[in-house]
DNA sequence: TAGGTATTTATTTTT
DNA sequence: TAAATACCTA
């Protein structure tokens, strides 16, 4: 290997190995903060550069829009010239690349839509209640759960063979949700996969097509892959399919980390890393350990923990960099006390004249985030929260896309549905049950329903009239828009079909920023560039839905202000922060209740812990609280397990609040959270602070402070031998020493 | 059909 | 606890 080409000079070894390989499958198993994109990208300009491979021989695949772009981005930095003709894509955007291309062959119209999850469940909630179940018996949201499943294993409803009532119900949920969206033309997020799954297997010219053109197929954050994901790489590999000379075989790279694995419980399945293995010839397996990002200290206690999980392929994480802050540890009373603390260390962080961006709160579950934000609140610490509604799936904008959607495929029930009679527009909910079933009998689309019950006069006067203005609208909105500019239509079909007025009209500021969104939506559609979104193929309009479906659009608030990173753990996987709060880790939080009873999900949360550990460059703080409120009720909780798992020469304890007050005014630990109980309630439990107490369990110790009146009093005792602990009087069994 | 009240339920998320 | 949803009434 030249390890004085250009591309190689400043990888360290084992990035060089990756990047300058021949040509031949791959696998990289890249571990956190490794430069995993670094060596794809590489990899990618390594093989135009030095094999001289044509851009179009190139399939990228990645799983979000982000990460695609981003690649693309890199790549065009490093090689100096347009990635235009290369595949690079998330694996959905690609399949509907290839469901566009060959629309015939699938059997869709050339003006199919995509269905988001919100739309699917509205979908399968209709079909329930044709069916006639109940929907308490039949939940939506698992039938639409189910769905995706079987989908995702690539089976259709004819595969299944319902053995029991559920398996069968659900299966006949699954058919009569799919004719209904064939017949609309709808294609959900799974069915993307699985028809782009069986173009390529059942139509063997489209199939060696691209099997010709892709020679390298590079996949990212390889372990978040399921099986029709896994099958549909298989078949443009050309392996596994019977015709195929080997010769013709294609190279695969995949790139992951199987301890990062955090989404089995969506489908993917790690076990695609070592099925990779077996399935194709002569994989070059290389590691990837150096890691550019934490410090030794956070690394060996994210390796001791990770260390837990069996069946790991095997890594562990190094740096040239030795040292590093210890790893604090803060034992909260809890969970206000854990975000004052919190909030204390950021203001600390931020006096010394630190960046309040380069910091991180990640919290297991969303609900957790409100009392961590009312300290921020409280603290005067601007923060930012990731992952809430994302633009295009507001309902002002899903509205308005409602009335394009119709505009470009009047058989569009989904969207049919939801602009009827918003603004209303007296189509009442008889009338459109007369329409629905008229076109459930007669196996047509809601619109030509409308059109037919019109014509033969089975509706009444008044109904009949709103539906056919309703009908004119739109066919009038798209006479009048056809030749428009795509933002000059929009802003068109937002004024004339009364959805601006609707929610000018409405006060409060909520329905205020419902029309800033409607406008923004127009500006949208004037920036907006089908060149840029590679459906260049399309009317613009049609690009512009399938870009608002696929590209969810960034939960953008206010990137340009200094402002504290708030997310969940799973949503911090990719991305780093030179302070981590990581936050709520106990027993029951994390790892999560539910995850407890099933052995692989508990693996899961350890690696969920690993992802977290991992995402601190410079210093990561761990809190726990001894006492949390979840769903209403105070519970009492011990130190995670993970926390048990590192080196506790890595950890830093910090107990009762010292530090936290350090930064407050120097209120007492005891006595700061009974402000609302009077004495005398105390008194009448029996016991007093600094009173000493024994505990069966706990042994002995010394009332600290007590809360709450009558039977539901709590009293906080710090034991000699476990610390801290608040305790229900009533159930406590107390006695005095 | 809006709005009020009772009831139920409670990870993690991208596309 | 609180949010979402279902159910019901004016």
């Amino acid at each position: 290997m030249d390890t004085q080409h250009p591309l190689l000079a400043s990888l360290n070894p084992k990035q060089q190995q990756a990047v300058g390989a021949d040509e031949r499958n791959m696998l990289v198993l890249a571990g956190a903060g490794s430069g995993k994109t670094r060596v794809l990208v590489h990899r990618i300009a390594y093989l135009l550069q030095h094999e001289q491979l044509s851009p179009f021989s190139i399939l990228a695949v990645t799983f979000t829009n982000k990460a695609a772009a981003e690649m693309r981005g890199r790549i065009e930095q490093l090689i100096g010239s347009s990635t235009r003709a290369m595949w690079i894509g998330t694996f959905h955007g690609l399949a509907h690349r290839l469901l566009r291309a060959h629309y015939l062959e699938v059997g869709l119209p050339q003006s199919f839509q995509i269905l988001d999850s919100d739309d699917q469940l509205r979908m399968v909630k209709r079909i329930i209640k044709d069916m006639n179940l109940d929907e308490k018996r039949w939940p939506p949201k698992q039938a639409m759960w189910y769905i995706n499943a079987k989908k995702d294993e690539g089976l259709r409803p004819h595969h299944i063979d319902g053995y029991d009532l559920t398996e069968q119900t659900l299966k006949a949920i699954y058919d009569a949700y799919q004719v209904a969206c064939d017949r609309a033309g709808l294609v959900d997020f799974a069915e993307l996969l699985l028809r782009a799954y069986e173009l390529l297997r059942n139509n063997r010219f489209v199939r060696e097509h691209y099997q010709r053109r892709f020679r390298h197929i590079l996949v990212d954050e390889f372990q978040d892959t399921n099986a029709i994901q896994y099958a549909w790489i298989k078949l443009l590999s050309g392996v596994g399919v019977p015709d195929v000379d080997p010769a013709d075989r294609n190279y695969v790279t995949i790139v992951g980390d199987d301890d990062q694995s955090i989404y089995g419980w969506r489908g993917a399945r790690v076990e695609n890393i070592q099925q990779f293995i077996k399935d194709y010839d002569d994989v070059l397996t290389i590691r990837l350990e150096q890691n550019y990002r934490s410090t030794d200290v956070i690394l060996r206690a994210a390796n001791q923990v990770i260390a837990n999980n069996n069946d790991r392929l095997g890594k562990e994480l190094w740096t040239e960099a030795d040292g590093g802050e210890l790893i604090d540890l803060y034992t909260a009373f809890n969970e206000l006390d854990e975000a004052r603390y919190i909030a204390g260390q950021i203001e600390r962080w931020h006096e010394h004249g630190n960046a309040l961006q380069d910091v991180a709160i990640l919290y297991r579950s969303n609900a957790q985030s409100r009392v961590l934000e009312e300290a921020m609140l409280h603290a005067r610490i601007p923060y930012r929260i990731y992952g809430g509604l994302r633009f295009f799936d507001r309902q002002e904008v899903k509205d308005a896309l409602a009335y394009l959607r119709l505009i470009s495929n009047r058989d569009d029930d989904a969207a049919f549905e939801r602009a009827h009679n918003t603004p209303a527009r007296g189509i009442g909910n008889t009338t459109l049950q007369k329409i629905r079933d008229h076109a459930r009998n007669e196996q047509i689309s809601l619109w030509q329903s409308a059109k037919q019950l019109i014509q033969d006069k089975v509706l009444n006067g008044r109904a009949s009239n709103a539906v056919q203005a309703f009908l004119d609208l739109i066919t009038g909105l798209e006479d009048e828009t056809s030749e428009y500019s795509l933002g000059r239509q929009t802003d068109t079909v937002i004024k004339r079909s009364g959805l601006m007025a609707m929610y000018e009209s409405e006060k409060g500021e909520k329905a205020q920023t419902r029309v800033e969104n409607l406008k923004e939506l127009v500006s949208a559609c004037d920036n907006f560039d089908s060149f840029d979104d590679h459906e260049e193929d399309l009317p613009p309009l049609q690009a512009f839905l399938a870009h608002a479906a696929l590209e969810s659009g960034e939960t953008q608030a206010d990137q340009h202000q200094d402002a504290v990173q708030m997310m969940t753990l799973h949503s911090a996987k990719g991305l780093e922060f030179p302070l981590v709060f990581m936050t709520g880790v106990e027993e029951g939080m994390f790892p999560s209740q539910q995850s407890m009873d099933e052995a692989g999900r508990l693996e899961e949360e350890r690696r969920l812990a690993y992802v977290g550990m991992t995402r601190a460059m410079q210093k990561l703080v761990i809190t726990y609280a001894e006492q949390r409120r979840v769903y209403g009720q105070d519970m009492l909780h011990r130190a995670s397990r993970f926390i048990g798992e590192m080196p506790s020469d890595a950890l830093n304890p910090i107990r009762m609040g010292r530090v936290a007050r350090s930064s407050e005014n120097s209120q007492p630990a005891m006595g700061r959270f009974h402000s609302g109980a009077s004495h005398e309630t105390f008194q009448q439990t029996g016991f007093s602070l600094g009173q000493r107490v024994r505990h069966v369990k706990f042994g002995e110790g010394t009332v600290l402070n007590y809360e709450g009146s009558g039977p539901q009093s709590r009293i906080q005792v710090n034991f000699d031998e476990v610390g801290a602990k608040w305790l229900v009087v009533a159930y406590a069994r107390l006695e005095r020493c």
